[in-house]
DNA sequence: TCTGGGGTCCTAGGACCC
DNA sequence: TCTGGGGTCCTAGGACCC
């Protein structure tokens, strides 16, 4: 069926983490709160009525607003919240698309004559959830994900706006760039140079300029958004595409001991994560910090899709291990693991007879490589197998 | 301002393939 | 010995989001 009008929603929590803290603890309701320690996860509006800001650090934070309840956050409280609300999305359509822990987006096209418009159905489940969870929730609605998610940001705290489909450029064009998804601090300040502080504005440049200003995605994608161009449908059913941890470690100089001791819980959580949600990794990645805030990433792509927490702990061991150098020389802040590449396998593992036991021998891998997928595959199992300590003769075509 | 923890996507160069 | 075009994969870094 072909929908047309404004038939999608964004949900989005307001304050999430803090509104929770508001809900279970009566006493913080209509005051000032602070979820976090070293820096803000969340703020109460009442806090933000201050300047208080989501990743503010600590200490600012209290000198704009000295009287705020700081608390620490209770993030399996989080998380359940989260599942509640995400019920309540689901009973309302089966087009959901979930974005983070408290946003989504909402397809309702479908539903008009069951449900009612897209206004009613928004305005109700608003109501759904603040009964059943306890949480104000703003909705924006719109014809496009894009605008839809523009609308709840204006829209915010605690509210419903819908932006019809012949008002859409009347509504855009006089927000600030930096309502526009993807225009954060570096790409607004490059805009602002340029005398640029509106979307209209920004309709008003050719996308060429723009490419020339941004880069290609950015530019293109800007462009698009300006003119309200997009084309994304709702979708279900997304999987994460990497799964990570990491520690802030303070400013205190750490032992090599340390750091592997970290590293070491660090690879165990990612790996747990990774099997609970039944999937295998092929990357790892270690993240470091150094005191400067500079950052980098060193990363190591295995022969074969794994969950084993000792392969993973391998190779992230082997990269910290060459990282030390320059560990040692500009001290270490922050340390993390991510896993990527998940559920990507490789020629050798499909050829295996049976996928996910061991190779009885990798000349056996690459007799089944050749049968079954020709020379062509095994160069480039060859290719995947450069790891040190494996060879794999390359061979002519 | 002195900064957490979890993610997504894009770019660019090098190595290699056909 | 020098020459092309189109493509994938890996690695590293960066901007951005909540």
């Amino acid at each position: 069926m072909f929908v047309s009008g404004a038939t999608i929603l964004h949900a989005d929590l307001d304050s999430f983490y803090a509104s929770v803290e508001q809900r279970d603890d009566p006493r913080l309701r209509g005051r000032p709160v602070i979820v976090g320690g070293g820096v803000v996860l969340a703020a109460s509006y009442e806090a933000k009525h201050y300047g208080v800001r989501t990743a503010m650090s600590g200490g600012r934070a209290l000198r704009l607003c000295p009287h705020a309840i700081v608390v620490p956050p209770r993030m399996s409280a989080y998380s359940a919240a989260s599942k509640a609300v995400f019920e309540v999305f689901r009973d309302t359509t089966p087009l959901v698309e979930g974005i983070s822990i408290d946003e989504a987006f909402l397809e309702v096209g479908g539903l008009r004559k069951i449900a009612g418009t897209p206004e009613e159905i928004a305005a109700r489940l608003r109501a759904e959830v603040l009964e059943r969870v306890g949480l104000p929730i703003t909705v924006g609605v719109a014809r496009t994900k894009f605008l839809a998610k523009v609308a709840s940001g204006v829209a915010k705290p605690d509210g419903l706006l819908v932006v019809p489909p012949d008002g859409e450029l009347e509504f855009l064009h006089p927000l600030p760039v930096e309502r526009l998804w993807g225009v954060g601090r570096v790409t607004a300040e490059k805009l602002h140079a340029r005398g640029i502080t509106t979307v209209g504005q920004v309709a008003a440049l050719a996308e060429s300029t723009l490419v020339g200003m941004l880069g290609r995605a950015s530019g293109r994608h800007l462009h698009a958004l300006a003119h309200n161009v997009d084309p994304r449908r709702v979708r279900v059913g997304q999987r994460r595409r990497s799964i990570g941890a990491q520690r802030a470690l303070g400013r205190s100089p750490r032992t090599r001991a340390e750091l592997e001791a970290f590293l070491a819980a660090l690879v165990d959580r990612v790996t747990r994560r990774l099997r609970a949600a039944h999937r295998v990794c092929r990357t790892v990645v270690l993240r470091l910090r150094f005191a400067d805030f500079a950052r980098v990433t060193r990363s190591h792509t295995l022969l074969q899709s794994t969950d084993d927490t000792q392969l993973v702990l391998d190779a992230a061991r082997r990269l910290l291990r060459e990282a030390m150098p320059m560990i040692d020389e500009r001290g270490v802040t922050l340390i993390g693991v991510a896993l990527s590449n998940l559920d990507r396998e490789n020629a050798v593992q499909l050829a295996l007879p049976f996928p996910g036991e061991p190779a009885g021998s990798l000349d056996a891998a690459v007799d089944h490589v050749r049968d079954r997928f020709g020379t062509a595959a095994l160069t480039r199992a060859a290719l995947l197998g450069r790891d040190p300590g494996i060879s794999v003769p390359l061979l002519p075509d």
